[in-house]
DNA sequence: CTAAAGCCTCTAGTTAGCTAGAGAGTCAAG
DNA sequence: CTTGACTCTCTAGCTAACTAGAGGCTTTAG
């Protein structure tokens, strides 16, 4: 076994990730790996590294994908910091959407709620819940 | 064919929603038909209502799960608007901790975004893009 | 009478990031 | 020399709410 030369499970343990993991990220083409005559996979140390970093790229909200399209630029060669800036502005845009529907959603529910409050709660004949066949459609 | 005896196409024209969608429904419980000789399903034609009722509740986010509860309770021959309210009270407080979460991550990201204006995007040998490498592990 | 439309069941695919298990080969320690 | 740890591939399952398609009846309109 030569130096730098690490098997699945030594990646595994040095990298918190399970050997799944590690096997699920190679047929994403996120790592790469030698194999051996036995048909184990063997790891440059460098991978090590790589797999770190794309935790690390998990925790600011990169999916897989994303992190995919950055390691490709770094095997082109490039220097993939500008995409990772445009990337990280697109997630905080998408956060503050998110963040407006969810406020805007969570206002029309507590005004539901409020109201309800003085809704007689007896159905009608064929209704089910009053508070929700009340409900004007479409409004959304 | 009798009176308010209506064939799944039927239903579905009146509600909006796809024949798939019935059956699917009916697979969780949500509606129920008769069948005919032919095998084909028969709904009452208060299940028009029923169906509108579910689409409504789903604009408030309510769960098809959490129909089905709705609709047990109503079929019980109980009142389910106490069951409503609390739903709603859940989902309210949800959102409100999605909101939170989602507020304090995008500050984390603006925060790495505004600092990152200052950091040389240089990587230094077997790095991929200092940026990233440069985080603090473990910060989430 | 025929063709189109409607209905049936069953299976599988969609998203994202894994996880679990079967069944089998390989390697290291005692 | 055996046993247990490690590795391999392949398949399937997880969440949620559907959607699409195959293959095959039944009904309806003209």
């Amino acid at each position: 076994m030569e130096i730098n030369s690490l098997k699945i499970g030594a990646v595994a343990k040095r990298t918190g990730v399970t050997v799944g993991t590690l096997r699920y990220y190679e047929t994403l083409g996120l790592i790469q790996s030698q194999r051996g005559d036995n048909g184990y996979r063997f790891y440059a140390s460098e991978m090590v590294h790589q797999v770190q970093f794309i935790k690390q790229a998990q925790t600011l909200g990169f999916s897989l994908e994303d992190i995919g399209e950055i390691l490709t630029v770094h095997q082109r060669g490039d220097v993939p910091c500008g995409f990772v800036q445009a990337l990280l502005q697109d997630k905080i845009q998408q956060l503050d959407q998110q963040i407006r529907e969810r406020v805007a959603f969570k206002e029309k529910l507590e005004d539901y709620r409020d109201r309800w409050a003085t809704i007689n709660l007896q159905p009608k004949p064929g209704e089910i819940c009053p508070l929700i066949e009340t409900l004007q459609p479409g409004v959304s």
